[in-house]
DNA sequence: GCCAAAGTAGACAGATCTGTCTACAATCTG
DNA sequence: CAGATTGTAGACAGATCTGTCTACTTTGGC
């Protein structure tokens, strides 16, 4: 309880992160074998690290699944921000965007999802975790729509049909039928809106 | 090499199936805890049979989860169809349906999306048998649909989004808002064959 | 009554999993 | 230089997992 210097940077042999190296390989093996198939020799095999550690910075496999699940809610946030805003920034950026992610040859679905899927009431941070996830990211698709009365409950609408085509893309050969049955349902829960266009009552 | 009598009725000293409550057991553990969290002694013990016995019947751990799949598969499709008639057998009968199911206790989504997302490439039979699955469902949708010239990708897109308000209403605190917006998914996707009923070509 | 089939109970092997511990090296701070 | 911190390497404990095997019991068909 001596020293009380707070953003010590890395330090060591391998000095640039152990930490780091520890979570990019949970990313990968986590999110691509799943949780429970993953186990601690292969995490530190896979970042080179020693198991000691490993244990002092992740207690437990949990903590490091739980921040897992923190550094792929920034990672994923961050491209799907910056992947609408390049296909236009609009609701039809929505399906492009979705696509590239589907099409990328480790695509293995929705982190989040496969997580509560996974552990479910085995660790029940994941649902809380997810919870906070999917709202950002119908918070983000609000972004895309005119504002209106109904924004927050049209991009809750498109952002459960998102889910339905992220597991769709994920069991399906082609991604490409999930991405037209989405386009489909924006066009579709658009509709009203395009017939409307002066409905908007306030800008946030 | 000897008897040859195929179709024999089940025998032994606890007589009425021991592969039943094998299969029954799994039922339940595997959708509830997951499948690699549930372990073989888990089973035996909860089915009340000997190891030796449970090998006999299945000889490695996959060959009964395939066999849990099927089952399951069997289970809920005829839960499904059984309950969209009940609720009308037209398409509106889909959200209170699913809210049937979605607010069962014992509630913890598609089994089949789970073992996708736990097992993925480890059992790539998973795969196959969800895309089966997913399509006897879209199939059973489109019953609920009159014949018209989209009422196969209308019954895709419908599947697409009943597969969103699944995997929304597991982590949902609240099945409520999973259900509200698929339903305005199907009244916005339905309101073009409204408002031209005519569009029919051939009955199935 | 005999025997094959199907069952029970449970020890065992070998792998793997999480987590702890010992022994030692490198680096930064004071 | 001294000492605290962070690191590496790897043995170890104890639990658990899949799958095999031995020994014995019960049942139905012939």
């Amino acid at each position: 309880m001596a020293t009380a210097k707070p953003p010590k940077p890395p330090v060591g042999p391998a000095a640039a992160g152990a930490r780091e190296r520890i979570l990019l390989a949970a990313h990968e093996l986590f999110y691509r074998d799943g949780i429970r198939a993953t186990g601690i020799d292969r995490l530190i095999a896979e970042s080179g690290v020693a198991k000691l550690t490993f244990y002092r910075h992740f207690p437990s496999k949990n903590d490091l699944v739980r921040e897992f699940l923190e550094l792929r809610h920034r990672l994923w946030m961050d491209w799907f921000v910056a992947a609408l805003e390049h296909h236009g920034g609009d609701s039809k950026a929505l399906v492009p965007a979705l696509g590239e992610w589907f099409g990328s040859d480790s695509y293995r679905g929705c982190a989040f999802i496969n997580s509560v899927g996974e552990l479910g009431e085995a660790l029940p941070e994941v649902v809380a975790i997810t919870r906070r996830h999917k709202q950002d990211m119908a918070d983000a698709i609000a972004q895309l729509l005119p504002a209106s009365r109904q924004r927050k409950r049209l991009a809750m609408d498109l952002a459960l049909a998102v889910d339905g085509a992220i597991v769709r893309a994920q069991f399906d050969q082609d991604p490409e039928a999930a991405l037209a049955s989405l386009e489909r349902i924006r066009k579709s829960l658009l509709a009203p809106l395009a017939e409307n266009p002066a409905q908007r009552t306030r800008t946030s």
